[in-house]
DNA sequence: CGCAGTCTTGAAAGCTGTCAATGCAAGTGG
DNA sequence: CCACTTGCATTGACAGCTTTCAAGACTGCG
């Protein structure tokens, strides 16, 4: 999902945040793109009470962009150890306005990350939370569009589930239990396998 | 919501909806923008079962854009009679590659979205329907900024309030006599207004 | 080995949903 | 003008899903 090549060849700009390091915060003031060249990254808002939701992760080649607002309006923190190069904010509006290409290209993996929110909408307002762990174990195993089935990333918690399905860890865990108990999928430690993406999305088609 | 305004000069493409027209659906092609001249809209995913969840509403200058994918990805009914100018998609997407100002002000618009888009989810995930409502009814009380309170559109039905918040008319419909109770809100035939905005604020920060 | 954090599981409570009845206002046709 | 219909809103009783609270179990690590 990268938006641009940060053609700043000098890696000054580049810098490493170790796991769980917040390096990026509502109260900060948003100078700065992150480039995200490795690790992960969990991106979410909190309510001043400490619930959270999380908007997303961030993974290799993906940017965190600071919108033209004065503050950055959701966190960041690694999920291990994280490098980002950083690209001062002028220097991408400056590129928008001056190369169509670069713009056309923003504009696009905005359109996507807005198709992608308003299913999230979807599954936060309507659906079950059996409904929406089988959609996200869905598209955590099936991303990259093809046949292959990935195992979720084990640098995601049951509590970053739980922030980022709207539910509680102990729901999710529960959940996961059944799932297994259903042949669904596999626990390995930490790790979780797919074994039958049918059944998986007939349960988001169809709550039974 | 979308904030883009192309200065379509012809007319030739004008088109007139009457109430509770479905005028776009998730399974047509996405061959035009809809730039909204009067009137307004809902916009909405469903689930094959029939829950559905509003995306958000659309008035006058706001524009549904057909994202570059074969079909629309969510659907639009006008709430009362509606006018919108049809954009052919190609027409935009050619302006979008010569002229860096279109461009970047469709960047800009779709950056905001995202950002109303993030706080939703937080919102549908995270809040309880107390606040939800809360918060709706500041957003819609308070929008265009001046320290004016309007009334909630009265085309705006129970239920919508229901499917935008991820609720159930019912709970709306109980939530809101208790908030007139408490002389946060008063209720003239369908219109809302609101009293007491601090105490309604003061809701959404602090759940009791 | 033992601690700390995470995950799992159970029991009970609570918020919201479901089901159902009533009220209310507007529109229709006799 | 008045029954009658129709659609939406309100209210109540109850059920159910999810959360809350609590106790263990497991894993990784110093």
């Amino acid at each position: 999902m990268s938006l641009v090549r940060p053609s700043l060849s000098s890696d000054g700009m580049k810098r490493t945040f170790s796991e769980r390091r917040e390096f990026m915060t509502e109260d900060m003031p948003a100078s700065m793109h992150f480039h995200v060249v490795a690790g992960g990254a969990r991106l979410f808002k909190s309510l001043p009470d400490g619930r959270r939701q999380i908007i997303g992760f961030a993974h290799k080649g993906d940017v965190l962009p600071a919108y033209p607002c004065t503050r950055y309006h959701y966190s960041a923190e690694a999920m291990r150890t994280l490098q980002v190069v950083c690209v001062p904010a002028p220097y991408l509006s400056h590129l928008h306005e001056t190369s169509p290409g670069a713009c056309a290209a923003s504009l696009n993996s905005a359109r996507q990350l807005l198709v992608s929110l308003h299913n999230r909408l979807l599954m936060l307002g309507r659906q079950t939370a059996r409904e929406r762990l089988a959609t996200f174990l869905l598209g955590q195993g099936t991303r990259m569009g093809s046949g292959e089935l990935w195992p979720v990333d084990p640098a995601i918690s049951r509590a970053d589930m739980a922030d980022f399905l709207g539910l509680t860890t102990e729901t999710v865990s529960r959940l996961l239990s059944a799932f297994h108990r259903e042949q669904l999928i596999s626990r390995e430690r930490r790790a979780i396998h797919i074994l039958d993406p049918d059944r998986l999305r007939a349960i988001v088609a169809h709550p039974e």
